[in-house]
DNA sequence: TCAATGCGTATGTCCGGACAATCGGACTAC
DNA sequence: GTAGTCCGATTGTCCGGACATACGCATTGA
């Protein structure tokens, strides 16, 4: 059977963008199966009445995402694995809702301190300078998860306590028309100090996962400093990552 | 100064490959300095004797890497940040010859077993079918750093132990004419057993770093599975996020 | 039988042009 | 003085065509 394609000229939404929503759409629902051919460009771009270069940048963009694989002289395939999605920016907030765990925030700090050295490397701010810092414990099903410090350039957002603790930093960031951009991250382990133990109702000592990031926006400010450390028997750091071509 | 390009029309090199890569190189080595504009896309086409499409394609090739931004109405900018490298698929020894540290690899096991429940899903072949199980420990300067769990489909690939401590496993896979494509990975972290700190000389109980992967291959599928440990003393993982716009 | 050749097909690259959408600043009107 | 408007600049989208290149398969030749 053909598959229904249909584009509206009159939506201010882009035409290579219409069509590839509706084959990312048609891969996720199974009306493209993996492995099958998508037929050849030409004949599709005739076929909903679009240039070529319309059809090839809608396909581009599914290769880009890794749905699709072109294969010279054979033609577009629907790559068949258990592929979802690409390693984001997200963060553990979206990650959770996104699970349906419905996360819960507890905001423990909230204030503006001078930026210690590491702080201030990690934001490219003068060391002393104001910073806001935040100091929040994430819970899931009612058990602590993850303990989560940032420090942000001071005057950047208005940092709402109530409002931390009913959404996410990122989304807030994002509202706040602030575009991110990139992240640097590392990712590692260690043992639970005292404080952190009791923090996070582990044993002293107990392994624990720990990520820093530093968030960038698109003119290469640094926005965020993030230093957590997570309980691994309640998360781990899952994704998927695509070979560049 | 006006910045050097120049195409070469006889190379069998794509047109926008040269052209994205004088422009990286430029970037790289600071000729090209961040936030500064990089001109409009007509008057380079014209001045490169390319259109405009060739060269937009160059441009955007750098945007999806990162080093780009581009704003409508205003212009193309070199981002400026410490953003080297988005996170690629790359192997353990790989990021260490990278990192100038020469490797050593012993391998432990090399043979072929029954797979496991555990690895027939992961590889997505019957339970019990013949499949390569390789173990190996890295070492960095003389000191243990990690143990891998590898196990692949049979048959797939002559795993000869000795070029397999001489280079890496992914490495033997790409010169053995198979495309990766993408994989699935998840990192956590947990407590060493007996056995694994013996092997790794750290104490029992000491607090690792676990990766599991599965990857595919570009018919989708999947070529490995490893299971590894690391030394979080010795090993984290380090890397680069882009928002995807 | 098996290897080399040729051919059809599909994607890869490239061109030149057209118009739309958006940004930023200058100008104008109140 | 301030807010709204216009305008130039620049990227975003889209078109239609041309030729190059690689893959798979059938045909041909030794």
């Amino acid at each position: 059977m053909q598959l229904d394609l249909r584009v509206d000229r009159s939506s201010p939404v882009p035409l290579y963008f219409q069509l590839s929503q509706q084959l990312e759409a048609a891969i996720e629902h199974g009306a493209l199966t993996p492995g099958s051919l998508l037929g050849n460009e030409i004949e599709l771009a005739a076929r909903l009445g679009l240039s070529r270069p319309t059809v090839r940048q809608a396909i581009q963009s599914l290769v880009d995402k890794g749905l699709l694989v072109r294969r010279r002289g054979v033609g577009t395939q629907v790559v068949h694995s258990q592929v979802k999605r690409p390693l984001e920016l997200s963060s553990l907030y979206d990650d959770l809702e996104a699970a349906g765990q419905r996360p819960a925030t507890s905001v423990l700090v909230n204030t503006v301190v001078p930026a210690t050295a590491g702080v201030a490397a990690a934001l490219g701010v003068p060391e002393g300078d104001d910073v806001q810092r935040i100091e929040r414990l994430r819970l899931a099903h009612g058990e602590p998860m993850a303990y989560l410090c940032n420090h942000l350039p001071s005057g950047l957002l208005d940092l709402d306590t109530a409002e931390l603790e009913a959404t996410g930093l990122y989304r807030m960031m994002r509202s706040a028309g602030i575009t991110l951009h990139s992240a640097r991250q590392s990712i590692g382990a260690r043992a639970a100090t005292a404080a952190e133990a009791e923090r996070l109702t582990e044993a002293e000592g107990a392994p624990l996962l720990t990520m820093q990031r530093t968030t960038f926006d698109d003119t290469g400010r640094a926005v965020e400093f993030g230093d957590h450390i997570y309980r691994p028997s309640r998360y781990s750091f899952e994704f998927q990552l695509l070979v560049r071509p």
